[in-house]
DNA sequence: TTGATTGCAAATGCTTTGCAGCCGC
DNA sequence: GCGGCTGCAAAGCATTTGCAATCAA
């Protein structure tokens, strides 16, 4: 679907010692391709849609692998206790989680990098990672 | 431990139809003297190390009930998948979670009043909960 | 060839649930 | 006494793991 992330992925594998396999390039074009968090189980059903038929204990493994080399991004948005996951973005970003219709929605702000600077400068505190998620009512719910 | 705490979760439960009983007096109290937070499993230690003797299955009800009464609250800091509780504070505060030594860290502050406000007024989403966590290393572990 | 990676199935760990008996009101 | 709660044990899910077979390099 996108050439140019598929040629990422490859690079940044064969840079890491990895080996370029056919479940990895098939859970990363799925996330590549999704515009929505997915849970585990939406990855593979979408791996299996799109003709690669990986095993979940695979999907599980690659996602992890994916977080390790910053290409993912694992959250516990919404209902139930599954993982859900999205491609990691670039841009600080924040959640906002509709409780009515489920809608998560990407906000980018100036938000994410204004804690990022008043913790480092003010408490000696190294910020790695923030995470922002904010639940309520979305304008169409309200 | 801290009787005036004590006397709000009764007057609380009988004010919404429910029992007082004693599952519900020695979760409250655990958690009412916990500095940190705490996993339900340690939890049901501490109402056993204070003489309780409360089932699992009871602590998990009885968390979700002090959820829903507002008085606790959960989150998934810290390493594993287990949620951990918290007395529901009544300030807006964050998280801030050492990835080396793994303390948690309470920090109250206006970023979180500022989040609310921005998306209240802007764009049309109506807040209802903010959560904001920010991991990286604490001022020891750096 | 060689060892990383996969698929499969079993195991693990947190959490929920059904139900009989107990206890707060 | 009635009905909500509890304890117990079993079930439910998401996720992990052991291992033999497979496949990328």
């Amino acid at each position: 679907m996108d050439a140019v992330r598929e040629a990422d992925l490859e690079a940044l594998l064969r840079t890491r010692g990895y080996r370029v396999t056919r479940p990895r390039r098939a859970v990363w074009e799925v996330l590549c391709a999704a515009e929505r968090h997915l849970t585990v189980e939406e990855v593979s059903a979408l791996t299996q849609a799109a003709g690669y038929d990986v095993d979940l204990a695979s999907v599980y493994r690659t996602l992890d692998l994916l977080e390790e080399l910053g290409l993912a991004r694992a959250s516990r948005l919404g209902e139930g206790d599954a993982n859900r996951w999205e491609l990691a973005h670039p841009d600080e970003h924040f959640h906002l989680v509709c409780s009515r219709c489920g809608r998560v929605d990407h906000h980018i702000g100036s938000l994410v990098a204004q804690v990022r600077e008043h913790l480092d400068t003010g408490h000696g505190f190294a910020v790695d990672e923030v995470e922002l998620t904010v639940t309520g009512r979305c304008a169409e719910c309200r």
